[in-house]
DNA sequence: CGCAAAATGATTGGCGTCTATCAGAAAATG
DNA sequence: CATTTTCTGATAGACGCCAATCATTTTGCG
């Protein structure tokens, strides 16, 4: 009943402790007839290492760092409290993470924030990237150094990363436009969008996934060329103020960046019915609205989700063996009814 | 830079291993005094006690069982392949799950069932419940052997259950009505229930929301008293059609149960535009009717989620300690866009 | 004060694995 | 065959914690 040990292995194997121990652990010097011995006995067993002792034995520790930019975008500070929290759970697993600042969206400040990491000997680090040949020295010299690198909610250069946690933003363009398209029922409609910058890969994947839904499958709707807002509130305010006013009746906004604060005060002064809109990431702000009935749609990408798939991604790839099975990532949609309960969000909202 | 052990803590605390030990293991016998030491050590050296080494020691083995209803459901189908997995992986830190099979929707069979893990010496274990007096004797004898015991999907009686995992149905059905709803432009309609029981508690709620909703946001729109269908696809093809062909134009089907095969096939035979479609639980045939435009929605429980949080979740009670952060649950919107990728749907489409 | 009760210290033998060492046996080599 | 090379066995000390024992000290109380 109790689990085999590798003791049982070798027994019934027929080799001693040692060489079983040789076989399991790739030492080598081992006789292909005694490591078929010992596979065989493994199979017939069922003999599966105890990782409570291994990591116990092996005094294994797992360094990671988490480089999250600064600033004090809602979105943000929610990763950073998912990931203090989850952090501190998995201390008691030997598990230490740390969060390192970052400026924010500037090539220069994260490849020195790389380079900073390099000496300071950590197992795994998770990183929100971009796009930018800066990072791929650092990247590889991070790697060289047997440091396990994943980008996360914003790739990193392809090569130097072992995975990408974060959603496909086509998808998540793709998902706004099918629902904006099923709010005006086969109607006509104008749709104005909004992008930080066209520049931020997400925000120019979003809008293409967006129009290629709209022009492919919603002919009767036309999208208007977005506004630029750099994120900012009072520009998506004012941009708000002046959609909503235009002659040409414009029946839907969908905001792919942020700064949705602006977009809500907007909508919310304004008087009589306003059009369908959509926005990304739920905050407290954005989640006060859907509630409100300000807004209709929330996509988000769960970060809490995100950060729990890149704890569990990286302890797997420094250990080199499979991750658990977890939860696929994908945009997923709220409307008002479907909330989640309260959680770090109302904290988050100050 | 290590961290600190409890012999550490103990010399901080100027007292002996042995009365450290006492303290954060409660054993008693313990002066006040030297309690409040160590527990000052502890926090002043940020002692937390190594898992892997106290579950080595006390050689901990966690006995999982999780109650399934039998059948060919493909929901339950994916079920069961996501705990099969989550088990495996989990079997090198010590847990054994095992699924066990209950003749599904019976309130004896599953007292029965229940009788039988009395005798079988489990950890805890989850159960796909029922609200039936007739569990409540049973389930005390669990727990009072130390077994504890959670509700998965759907629930058990209250008072004897220690957690219970799944959506809210409330929420689930106000989420249909609320997109429902937006599908309709402001414009008139009228929308065909289909539920498999009204005894079924998550049908009912599911209709209750969703009707809820409905009559509050949505006067424009009217819902047709539900079809019975024992969530059989023969009689939900028929019902299909006969919604479809009246004279009465439908622009909207709910079902709030299973059996949607039935309805997809008569869908997709359909000519013509088709009413606004909604359906529960993301498995293979409902998938791929999303993808080929038969039906709108989606509204999925998450199993995979729900499994994990079950393991999660049992292991943490079992242990008497907090669980792990872990991603809300929540019913789940897809459209024919933000569909996962392929994992076990498609292996479970057999 | 004296005695029982309560509290403490000191210590031990695991748990299953890793890592290392060393002697001895088997196999390959010329 | 002797000699080298390769392989094997036996063993031991960690890792941090648990559970238990036993001797000793401190405390409370009449």
């Amino acid at each position: 009943m109790a689990s085999p040990t590798l003791s049982d292995v070798a027994q019934a194997a027929g080799v001693s402790y040692a060489t079983a121990d040789r076989v399991i652990n790739n030492r080598g010097n081992v006789a292909q007839k005694s490591i078929d011995k010992v596979r065989e006995a493994v199979a017939r067993l069922g003999y599966v290492r105890n990782v409570a002792a291994a990591n116990l034995s092996r005094k294994r520790v797992y360094r990671l760092a988490f480089l999250i930019p600064t600033g004090s975008n809602a979105f943000f500070r929610r990763i950073r409290a998912h990931i203090l929290q989850t952090a501190d759970h998995f201390k008691a697993d030997g598990i230490r993470a740390q969060i390192v600042d970052v400026s924010a969206f500037s090539a220069e400040a994260l490849r020195d924030g790389i380079v900073d990491l390099i000496r300071r000997d950590f197992d795994g680090v998770a990183i929100v990237g971009l796009q930018s040949q800066l990072l791929e020295t650092p990247l590889e010299e991070l790697r060289d150094q047997g440091v396990v690198v994943i980008g996360l909610v914003s790739d990193l250069p392809q090569g130097v990363r072992s995975a990408y946690i974060g959603i496909d933003n086509i998808v998540a363009g793709r998902t706004a436009a099918r629902l904006t398209g099923m709010a005006h029922a086969g109607g006509p409609g104008k749709i104005q969008t909004f992008v930080g910058s066209m520049e931020a890969r997400d925000h120019a994947e979003r809008l293409q996934g967006f129009c290629d839904v709209i022009a492919a499958d919603f002919p009767n709707l036309t999208v208007l060329p977005p506004i630029l807002t750099k994120d900012d509130p009072s520009e998506l305010h004012r941009a708000t103020i002046s959609a909503l006013s235009a002659d040409t009746r414009v029946t839907a906004l969908y905001n792919v960046g942020a700064g949705n604060r602006g977009l809500i005060d907007a909508i919310g002064k304004a008087a009589g019915s306003r059009p369908f809109c959509v926005v990304h990431e739920l905050v407290g702000h954005s989640k006060q609205a859907l509630t409100d009935g300000h807004i209709d749609l929330v996509i988000d990408q769960r970060p809490d989700v995100e950060v729990n798939r890149a704890f569990a991604i990286l302890r797997a790839l420094i250990d080199d063996r499979a991750p658990p099975p977890l939860p696929d990532l994908m945009p997923t949609i709220y409307v008002r009814d479907n909330l989640p309960a309260e959680t770090l969000n109302d904290t988050m909202e100050a």
